[in-house]
DNA sequence: GTGAAAGCGCTAACAA
DNA sequence: TTGTTAGCGCTTTCAC
């Protein structure tokens, strides 16, 4: 049988068996200097004996500190959201942080609730992935509740907070060029969420190349989808529908890309030979895919432990780095080739 | 600019401005019966005039309860990961209840500093997935701590606590038994992490369903993983090489199956005209892979909703499910056909 | 229906 | 080098 919950051992039980003072057990616990080095082992031995383990809740409420970091997103992509925590918790391992996850539904329609969700969750800091990053209500009132925050992908305000950012306009320029290059001339897009700034500098982007090289900006083939595989999914189908249907498309996210594969993958066209298609993130399905994705890396891993380190700077006092600006990639793989001669 | 951090307002602040004491705030603030309409109006129009949000971290140390729930895991497939993680967001959507994530690298090793970890964090409760929901030393630790724990995908000492669990060995043997019937006879197996014992089970059931057709267990084509799909593809060329390569590989997640599937494309092998796969889990990635992956499907997402309801129930009080079994299914795509008669 | 006092377990400030 | 006192912001007695 499992052994009975016993009373936890406080700091004032190890002070008595140890036969000093409360004070002098924190000193001990905390690593404070003048203690010397009989006692500090007599209290280490007692609090070994009592199974003695501070109580984080007690310290958090004296010190105001609860160690706690939240990681606030919007639920679109699973493997966007797993870099992000891989990213935080690799800054975070190995300090007495922990992460707390905010999945939020809707964060533009919720802005209001949010910060006060985090501010009674009892957060030291948080990380604010988009399209909270660019939500400038939640950052006023983070700011007001004194809640450290460091943002990933913003778009705008960049001064306001400690902002990690990735130029989404060039990125995205530079895919559709690409594409352009290879000889396609009806290209259609599938645009992410309009709550997302991203998805605006990425349309933008797009628009360049296709003026940079004489093309107009079809509109009657951008198609709206919002990062899930699901609504790239139906964007492709609407765009492969069409009487003069596009011979390449551009996603603004892998997943959408995934679910265009799936869709032209349906209508039996094969990828890249009959349509040409490209992603955005490099995440991690744009590498499992077949053919692999043609896609943007974007260094989102490295955005959010650049994020975490930028909260932590703020909770120890030294000044946080404002802005930090990633690099990004054009990874060429297999998924874009020529447009098929009809 | 943004607005300074103000002082917090306390329940004190909001009783002087509402002209009630400390404990009447407390009270209206926790619904509690027995005070006025017109004194709970006061004190709701004071609170939000002084912008007051309760102290959980005040609030948990006199109620000793963080309202924190823990999700320990090891690393290995990024899919599985969310799943587990959806499940458990899902049952504590329009709770007060809140998730902090543990992704532990090498549970097995480090399952003495588990317990004291969670301790420290000062966790209500854990969900528990493998290897951690088959650590007797990491259950006996919460269980002195006195921290609730439900456990996913356990093997072992099932009545010890809360579990929800799936029958790996049926469903090990059901798909076994599918490749079996599609006419193969040279069948390698790719097991998982030695350290879950899901790799067991799926290994016997697979023998169970090779005895049953007259066939002998080649331990000589059985190949030791860990569950990524590194090591699946490194597994695949292992068995590839042979003299005597199989025509069919089981393995035991999806992850190393796509390894697998790499592997076998490097070497100029079509699946599953050349070469059958079948993987475990129906994560998110066999069916988005090509060909997408015969598989078993285990419903993580909601073993993992009724864990943390298990632990809840335990946390209010209530008396929590002890076991919870969950159905599995042989789901047969496109990665799985006859032999290549040669 | 409402309030005063005590205390959750810990640490900061000050004494000794 | 060590101990004492006073809280952190809230909830729990138990009075009124």
């Amino acid at each position: 049988m499992l052994e009975k919950a016993r009373r936890r051992a406080t700091i004032i039980d190890v002070g008595r068996h140890a036969g000093v003072s409360a004070k002098t057990v924190s000193r001990v616990l905390n690593g404070e200097p003048h203690v010397s080095p009989a006692v500090q082992q007599r209290v280490r031995d007692a609090a070994a004996s009592l199974h003695y383990h501070p109580n984080m809740l007690a310290r958090a409420l004296v010190r105001q500190r609860s160690m706690l970091l939240g990681l606030v997103y919007e639920n679109p992509s699973a493997s966007y959201v797993v870099e992000l925590q891989r990213g935080m918790l690799t800054r975070l391992a190995d300090t007495p942080y922990r992460l707390v996850v905010f999945p939020i539904a809707s964060i533009i329609e919720r802005s209001g609730e949010v910060a006060g969700l985090l501010r009674s969750a009892g957060l030291d800091g948080v990380v604010l992935a988009p399209p909270a990053a660019d939500d400038l209500r939640i950052l006023n009132d983070l700011a007001s509740a004194g809640i450290a925050c460091a943002r990933i992908g913003p778009s705008r305000a960049i001064e306001l907070a400690p902002s990690n950012i990735v130029d989404d306009i060039t990125a995205a320029r530079e895919i559709a060029t690409h594409v352009i290059e290879l000889g396609h001339r009806t290209i259609g897009i599938i645009k992410g969420h309009a709550s997302h700034a991203a998805s605006e500098a990425r349309t933008m982007g797009y628009s360049q190349a296709f003026y940079a090289a004489g093309l107009p900006m079809r509109l009657d083939l951008v198609e709206q989808g919002d990062f899930t595989r699901e609504s790239g999914h139906a964007a492709a189908e609407r765009l492969l529908a069409r009487a003069e249907a596009p011979t390449a498309i551009l996603a603004q996210n892998d997943d959408m890309a995934v679910g265009a594969l799936l869709a032209a993958r349906e209508r039996g066209l094969t990828v890249p030979d009959d349509l040409t298609l490209v992603g955005f993130d490099d995440s991690e399905i744009s590498r499992i895919c077949w053919p692999p994705l043609t896609t943007v890396r974007q260094p989102v891993f490295e955005m959010a432990r650049e994020a975490t380190d930028m909260v932590i700077a703020q909770l120890e006092d030294r000044p946080p780095l404002l802005r930090h600006d990633h690099p990004h990639d054009l990874l060429i793989r297999a998924s874009t080739a020529a447009p098929p001669r009809s």
